[in-house]
DNA sequence: CGCGCCATTGATGATTATCAAATTTCGTGG
DNA sequence: CCACGAAATTTGATAATCATCAATGGCGCG
């Protein structure tokens, strides 16, 4: 699945921000998307250049890379990452449609960025988007409400990671995968995974076998069946409570 | 140390905001402070109202209470924690003089922040801070890139959490420590560090035991060197690739 | 001087990484 | 459509890391 009908172009009717909260009154929101106006969109999409990535695992950009333009996905997913020195990968964020990615630092960016499925890509000059903040201050607030967002995911990510269990990780992180109409079927309560095990686990922060024992786990506690290898039936009255609480029989 | 001479009053020369990195052109910055134009100086004045908090474990706000305020720290160091549902702390980062804090979600606020040391702050509404972006876009490129730069932050703080061991993971924390004059001293190579083990336990998502055993390793190696619990002198030359490089004797 | 808190050290058990092998899945070609 | 081979996933066994429980040591503060 995943790649139902992939647009090709842009019109200003695809742009979506995903946000949980704006922070700014003047930046209104929906829970889900921040709610844009006709102006915020025709600007974003003289902005914006169209990038069609057709294959999984293709690469967009890489640690150390004259970062030039900031990316917008529109559909699929991307997984931005980082290579330590041990050789290990840390799979930093997954960016779901409405997420943008290709943070820099001195003009570099500071990860890599891969498709983890066929995606559809917005590309916007950092050079244009700067010009752009000056004459449409609008456009400036909607990048400031995203940093944030992104600010308290990664803050999130930073609990999770520290506190639980595996199990109780890869729980919060089938919960938040079944939050993305992309990949969950809320009536049948079943996730479609579009990432592999080993980027599960090098998002995770564990080795691939502890992932699969992880979900041998879930499954023998009943929270979880395994459809297929990508397919999961989630227990959403169960698994919620078992992210905090950890492990008790 | 960390409380030189506090100061009590907000003037335009206070302000200092810390970042590696802009971003933006149009906001310069000497790689350790964003380089304020007089006008953004005296638009913050305008804007800040003092805190003097004279105590350590001082609370400025708690997870769940209604968010009217950011904070920028002046001088002094405070932490932002999270308590999960199994009892545990984590805390999520620490704020150094130049951070920004209060991080909020549906108007409340997403952590606990309380003082390590002494310390003195801006309080900015957040109401007032919304009406002065309209009027003066600089002031919101300036929250845009301190944003953008805690993001960064966070990012390699998921990184250092997930892929060291434990000695590692200290020994970077210690090194960032010694990027911070407040509590270095760059000629003996001294850090004096502000806050207690289990402050440090619950930033690494360690015990504390795990932490004083973390640092017997260090010291075995040589790498560190324990004059007072905690005053600890670095071996700057091996401690950075021991960061990444990981385990070997 | 002594009390109490914080830090360190010791011993044990739980979690997870690692090495290794078996099994399943999936794409490709017959 | 089936068979084969490569890759991905799962399971097994062992070792390293770290949490936990417990006790000792050190330091500041009254």
């Amino acid at each position: 699945m995943a790649l139902s009908s992939s647009p090709r172009v842009i019109d200003p009717g695809i742009f979506q921000i995903r946000v949980v909260d704006s922070w700014l009154e003047a930046m209104p929101h929906d829970g889900k998307n921040l709610l844009l106006s006709d102006k915020d969109r025709q600007t974003l999409c003289d902005l914006a250049s169209p990038v069609d990535i057709r294959e999984a695992n293709r690469s967009l950009y890489r640690q150390g890379d004259t970062a030039t333009d900031v990316f917008l996905l529109v559909d699929g997913l991307v997984r931005t990452s980082r290579i330590v020195a041990n050789g290990n990968r840390q799979i930093i964020a997954f960016h779901w449609p409405g997420d943008f990615f290709g943070l820099s630092e001195h003009n570099l960016y500071v990860s890599d960025a891969d498709s983890v499925s066929p995606s559809f890509l917005c590309r916007f000059s950092l050079q244009a988007l700067e010009k752009a903040f000056a004459e449409h201050p609008a456009l400036q607030s909607l990048f400031l409400v995203k940093a944030l967002n992104d600010l308290r995911e990664a803050q999130h990510q930073i609990v999770n990671v520290s506190q639980s269990d595996l199990p109780s990780r890869l729980a919060f992180f089938l919960l938040e995968c079944a939050e993305h109409p992309e990949c969950y079927d809320a009536e049948q309560h079943i996730v479609t995974l579009p990432m592999s095990r080993l980027d599960l686990a090098d998002y995770l922060g564990a080795a691939q076998e502890s992932v699969s024992r992880a979900l041998t786990v879930l499954e023998k506690r009943q929270l979880i069946r395994r459809l297929s290898t990508q397919r999961l039936w989630l227990d959403t009255v169960h698994l919620p409570p078992f992210c905090t609480l950890d492990r008790e029989s």
